[in-house]
Formats: structure tokens, sequence, C-alpha cells
DNA sequence: GCCAACGTTGGC
DNA sequence: GCCAACGTTGGC
């Protein structure tokens, strides 16, 4: 007789679960456990249950025969699953078959297969609808797994090889980089000033301030950033961002009580960790609000030209969406035409960086016509100029700037970006692109510039330093989280579609428009200028 | 024909 | 040897 169908909270509602025991034959005594699908399929197995809900579906912690979700138990668990030397211990074999099924079936499970796969609550509890599962969580939404081997954002587990050394954070590798990057820019973010306020316009330094009287180190590329006293930006000073009893920003020093969010990995569609959650924090800086805001169909709504009368909503796009993905959903394939793309470009400092700076001393570039990628170097504020056509797809950026289609390519640092001539056409692709996918060599080849040589630093240290400071905003990057010193990292990829920046007449005052309704965090229209000339 | 129950098999 | 997976059978 079989039993009733009970709910299996675990596999959601409507699913239904169901052992039957063998009365007789030579398998008398075994149980059959069958699921019921909420349109009534029938589910034999696992196979089939995982057949059914699609190759999606991730199965590996279901328990089929328990009906539960289980999580990895660590080995050093007080209450260690009993071993199979209880199990044989307890029922010889010849007595096996003499056992009716239940008593069996209580055996069985005992002594599910994976040793420590299974809480131990859950494989000593029996299984019905109203027995508590110590994690009934259903399949389509993993709950995050409490041991220490899950990424903290994306929740997906890792393997002692991906966190050999002890940090503070419990990050996957791709969720590491992520933050990194988020964090360079961050970083990028607080050195550049709103480029607006009083201090900001000022162009030069006072000279008679302690930091221009100790000629103290102004290097944005090193990271040994103090800036006079008398161009420190007002308004991050208004926020306190400035910590005036140092010298120079308090960014080096600043930590969040609470990371930022980090984009989620698509398979990992369970609600992420709650200490990864700003949603007190505005997002204000570029990369933040690239992540909050620039994704898919929402891009059209969001973005401030858009739309009619937009921009007044721009301003409060940062507010209202706190959007989060993954590295893999933010390769966007929005629907609009896309044509000539838009490259947000980071890199490391290195030897981009000194290039860049080569091209231009106070840091920024004017595109030349025959240009298409403008990096923006990290570190530096400065714009890279690379010839080619804009990439057009996402997947390769160094072959598609070798080829022939002129256009241009504006970099910024994971600055929301304003369609340029038609904006019903305007549609963005964000692309977070990994040091594999550029070719090292790529900017020194595009740019038609021998990168120099690289001063690297020692790894393990500054490596360290940066797990670390994880949560830290101005933290820096070590190269080899992302790629290696000197490998572009290309972080956000905009595509602005069938719209082509020939020069900054053209781009500049659509800059100066985006820049400003991203709340002055950024470049002004005149700091650009200044810069540019 | 459906379905519960049982048998068989191959992988581990 | 155990067991997941699945084929087969027999009752309804």
């Amino acid at each position: 007789m079989a039993e009733a169908w009970q709910d299996c909270p675990a596999l959601g509602p409507g699913w239904k679960r169901r052992e039957a025991f063998r009365k007789s034959g030579a398998s008398c005594g075994r149980s059959d456990i069958y699921y019921r699908s909420p349109t009534g399929e029938k589910i034999r197995s696992k196979i089939e249950l995982t057949r059914y809900l699609g190759p999606a579906c991730d199965l590996t912690l279901f328990d089929f025969r328990q009906g539960i979700l289980c999580h990895p138990v660590p080995k050093t668990h007080p209450l260690a699953v009993p071993s199979k030397k209880k199990k044989k211990t307890s029922k010889p074999a010849k007595a096996k078959k003499q056992q009716v099924g239940p008593q069996r079936s209580e055996v069985r499970k005992e002594t599910p297969r994976e040793g420590n796969k299974v809480a131990p609550a859950t494989a000593l509890l029996p299984v019905t609808a109203s027995a508590p599962a110590p994690v009934p969580v259903p399949v389509s939404a993993p709950a995050p797994a409490p041991a220490p081997l899950c990424c903290e954002n994306c929740g997906i587990h890792l393997s002692w090889d991906g966190i050999k050394r002890e940090r503070r954070r419990t990050l996957c590798k791709d969720c590491r980089a992520q933050r990194i990057a988020f964090n360079r820019e961050q970083r990028m973010f607080k050195r550049v000033g709103c480029g607006e306020c009083t201090a900001c316009l000022v162009k030069e330094d006072c000279g008679v301030c302690s930091i221009c009287c100790l000629q103290l180190p102004n290097d944005v590329a090193s990271g040994l950033f103090c800036k006079c006293e008398q161009r420190r930006c007002l308004r991050i000073v208004e926020k306190g961002k400035y910590d005036h009893s140092k010298r120079g920003p308090r960014v080096a020093s600043r930590r969040h009580s609470r990371a930022p969010p980090l984009p989620p990995h698509a398979a990992s569609q369970h609600p992420e960790p709650t200490e990864l959650h700003i949603s007190d924090q505005t997002p204000t800086a570029p990369a933040e609000f690239v992540y909050d805001c620039v994704e898919e169909d929402e891009l059209k709504r969001l973005l401030p030209s858009i739309g009619p009368g937009s921009e007044e909503e721009a301003r409060l796009l940062p507010h209202h969406t706190h959007q989060k993905r993954s590295a893999s959903t933010r390769q966007l394939q929005l629907s609009s035409p896309l044509k000539a793309p838009l490259a947000v470009v980071t890199t490391p400092p290195g030897p981009v960086q000194d290039s860049g700076k080569r091209q231009a001393g106070s840091g920024f570039v004017l595109p030349q016509p025959d240009t298409d990628l403008v990096y923006l170097q990290e570190g530096t504020s400065s714009l890279m100029q690379v010839p080619g056509p804009a990439a057009a797809s996402t997947e390769n950026p160094a072959q598609e700037t070798q080829g022939s289609a002129p256009g241009w390519v504006v970099a910024l640092p994971q600055v929301k970006q304003e369609k340029a001539d038609a904006p019903e056409e305007w549609t963005a692709v964000t692309t977070f692109l990994t040091s594999s996918t550029v070719q090292p060599g790529f900017l020194s080849k595009a740019s038609g510039l021998d990168p120099p040589p690289v001063k690297r630093e020692p790894p393990g240290p500054e490596e360290d330093g940066e797990e670390n400071k994880e949560d830290d905003v101005s933290e820096s990057a070590p190269a080899e989280e992302i790629g290696g010193i000197g490998t572009p990292v290309i972080t956000e990829i905009f595509s602005l579609g069938g719209t082509r920046l020939r020069d900054a007449e053209a781009w500049l005052p659509r800059l100066h428009k985006l820049l400003a309704v991203n709340e002055n965090e950024y470049f002004t229209e005149l700091q650009l200028k200044e810069e540019i000339l």
C-alpha cells in the first residue's frame, strides 16, 4: 500500500512526495520515492526530476529520497551523521530482507549515502509534511548555504582552492573581481571630485597649504594622492568624505560598515546575504549607479535623455533602483539596435596608464578622428585612444577594434550614458568582461604604443590587503585579481545605437548633461574641457 | 490506459 | 553490496 501523497515544500508549492514500501518480492522492504509535480506529472527518480525542472535547476543539494534540500555539513559538526558502520552493525544483511518496509526505511534514512551531505536533523527525522525540514527551501530559490565555503555574494559553493587564504569575506572569484573593480571606480570617483564646486574649479594649487608646501605626492596613478587643500571638492567634504584632520581624502582609510552590493550570479536567484545589501546607501557613485540602473530594458526608462522630461527623473534614478546582477547577466543583450558600442573601460595601473600620460599630461586626450576606443585609465583619469572601430561585440573587444568601420567610443568610468542623437534608439549594453576577453597587449597594440616596463609589486601582501579590504571602497585593486598588471579590464560597455561621436563638440555637451544628472559625482564639462585643453 | 508495485541492471 | 534508475507487470 502506498503512503499518502504529502507536500514537499523543498520543491515548492504544489509538489507532492510519496514513499511506497514494498511488501513482497525480492525487494521487500525497499521503498520507492515518487514525486508529483504541480502539473500532475509523476517523477520516480532524480534524473526525471532534473529533466522535468530543466538543467538550470541544480538538484545537487536536493535529497531525492528525503525530499529536502540539504547543505554540506562540516565534518567537524558535533552532530555528525551516523556512519555506515553503525548501519551495518544494527542491520545484518540477512535480516534485512525480513524487515518490514517502514523499519527498513528508517534505517535507510539514518544512513544516507553521502555521509556528511545531509544535516543530521534532516536525516533523523521522518519525512512528512508536518515534520519541519531543516532547510525546506524551494529548489527554485535555494537559500544561501551557511557553510563557510559559499560565496557571500552569489551563494555559490567554493572550493578550498578558491579561498586558500583566510579572508574577511568569502567571495568567489567572479564576485571578488567585481568588487575590486567596483571599489576601484569608487576610489577613482573620490579622487576626482564634483568638478563644479568652487574648490574643484580652482585650476592651480594654492602653493601655500600644507600639501603644497610639503610637496606631498599628488599622483593619482600611484594612489598617493594628496590634493591641494584649496582644491578639495567641497561637496565631498560636506559629505564627510574628506577628513580634514588628515592630509588628503579620507578615502584611503574609509570603510563601509557594510559592503556595497555586488551583482549576483545569474545562476543564483536566491536572496543575497543581507550583509551585502546596502539599501540604505544611496547609490551616487557612477559604478554603483551603473550596477543599479543601467540594466536591460530598464535602461531606456532610466536613462535621463531617453524619455521626454526624463532628465528630472534621471536625477532620481540612483535612488529608486537597486538591481544587482552577476557578471554573466551583466552581459546584457538588449533588443534595440546596437551598432556602435560605447565602451567604458578601466584599466589597472600599469603600462597603459603610462602611455596615456604620454598622450596627455593632464590626463585627458581628445579623441582623434580615427580613434574609436578611448580608455579611461583608472588612477590617472586619463583617456586613451584606440584606433579602429567601436567594438560591436563585447565578446572580443580586441578583435572588434581592429575592424575598419570608423566610430567613436567614449570611455568613461562607468558613467551613465546618454544617447547622442536619437533618444528613441538609445540602448545600452552593459558588459562585464574579465581580462581574459582582452588580450594582453591589446591596448598597446591598439594605441600603437608599447607599454613601458611594469613595476610589479609583490602580489602576496597586496592581494591579502585587497582581500582584507573588500568592503572598503578605496581599496587598491591588485591586478592579479582581475587579470594581471597591465592587462586592461573592461568593466562596462555601453552601446550607442547608431550614434557615433566624432568630436568633443559632439559628445561633451551630452556628457555634461549626463554628468549633471549624475549628481555631480563625476567630471563636468568644464573640467573635461580644462583637462583636454 | 493508468498506476502502484515489483524486478532488473549498471554504476559506484 | 548498495542503490539509483528504470523497465515490467498486474490490478483496477
